[in-house]
DNA sequence: ACTGGCTCCTGAGGGC
DNA sequence: TGCCCTCAGGAGCCAG
């Protein structure tokens, strides 16, 4: 479900209410996620109070004094506010109980969603440590990316979903963001002409800011803090539309299969 | 160092 | 209605 515009509309749903909040009780239901919700974090998460609520690529960072909750939604996670006495649905598998009686349940159908606790600095945990730039930051250049790009056979698009590379950008996004460039995803990245690279970084910069703006990409189920839907399919260009004209050269969109992700893009408007 | 392929899991949708 | 197949917005891990 959720790329890095997904996360941020959840970010932004949930902070506000959770900041300077504290968790009384977490109650783990299943702990069988990507990884096993580890003891620690019923240990030591009641009674912290919440400092502030981050992302990092597509990981949600729950700051308190004493660690920091590391969230992932992997492919079909949600994050919801409800009432404890509400029932539970299938797939919430945990629920933390807060300060002013409401309840923040995490619920995630395929369980490829992570949730785990770090007393160390988060940046230097395992899974965030090797992360690329934020693609909105001022690290995320034209010349960064020709610079990894240089020399790689791999075709542009599984390049740009490579967390290592750039974090945030998933499969809706590049293609859409390659359409916008005028680039075929499958391009191999170090094959770009040096020219192209600004469009193409403008062009992700551009999608992520304009997908935020929308509140996200509702496709099948995804929905904000407080289960709203997110408008930015509106202005999809080209995913999920095989077969259907371009939206600007009226000539039919192309999908394939690029490194086990569907892939879509116009061969008319795309080099 | 790169590359491509496999894997975890449930659910939805299409064809028959 | 039911069965079987394919696919789904992530990403860590592995062999070659």
């Amino acid at each position: 479900m959720p790329e890095l515009p997904e996360v941020e509309t959840t970010r932004r749903g949930i902070a506000p209410r959770l900041t300077g909040q504290q968790v009384c009780t977490i109650t783990v239901r299943e702990p069988r996620l990507r990884w096993p919700v580890p003891e620690s974090v019923s240990r030591q998460l009641p009674g912290q109070p919440i400092l502030a609520v981050e992302r990092r690529g597509k990981y949600l960072l729950a700051r308190t004094p004493g660690g920091t909750l590391l969230l992932h939604l992997g492919m079909s996670g949600s994050l919801r506010f409800t009432h404890p006495d509400d029932p539970w649905r299938t797939h919430d598998h945990v629920e933390l109980r807060l300060e002013d009686g409401g309840a923040l349940r995490f619920n995630d159908p395929r369980r490829f969603g992570a949730l785990l606790w770090t007393t160390d600095d988060p940046a230097c945990h395992p899974l965030l440590a090797g992360l690329g730039p934020e693609p909105l930051s001022e690290a995320f250049s034209a010349d960064y990316l020709q610079q990894r790009a240089r020399g790689r056979r791999m075709a542009i698009k599984p390049l740009l979903m490579d967390g290592r590379i750039v974090v945030g950008v998933g499969n809706i996004y590049a293609s859409e963001a390659l359409f916008r460039a005028g680039i075929r995803p499958t391009r191999a990245a170090g094959r770009i002409a040096a020219a192209r690279f600004p469009l193409l970084v403008e062009a992700i910069r551009d999608v992520l800011e304009a997908a935020i703006e929308a509140g996200g990409t509702t496709l099948r189920d995804f929905h904000n803090g407080e289960g709203k839907p997110g408008y930015f399919g509106r202005q999809i260009q080209v995913y999920g539309r095989a077969g259907q004209p371009c939206l600007s050269c009226g000539g039919p969109v192309k999908s394939a299969r690029l490194g086990q992700r569907s892939t879509f893009w116009c061969p008319g408007c795309q080099r």
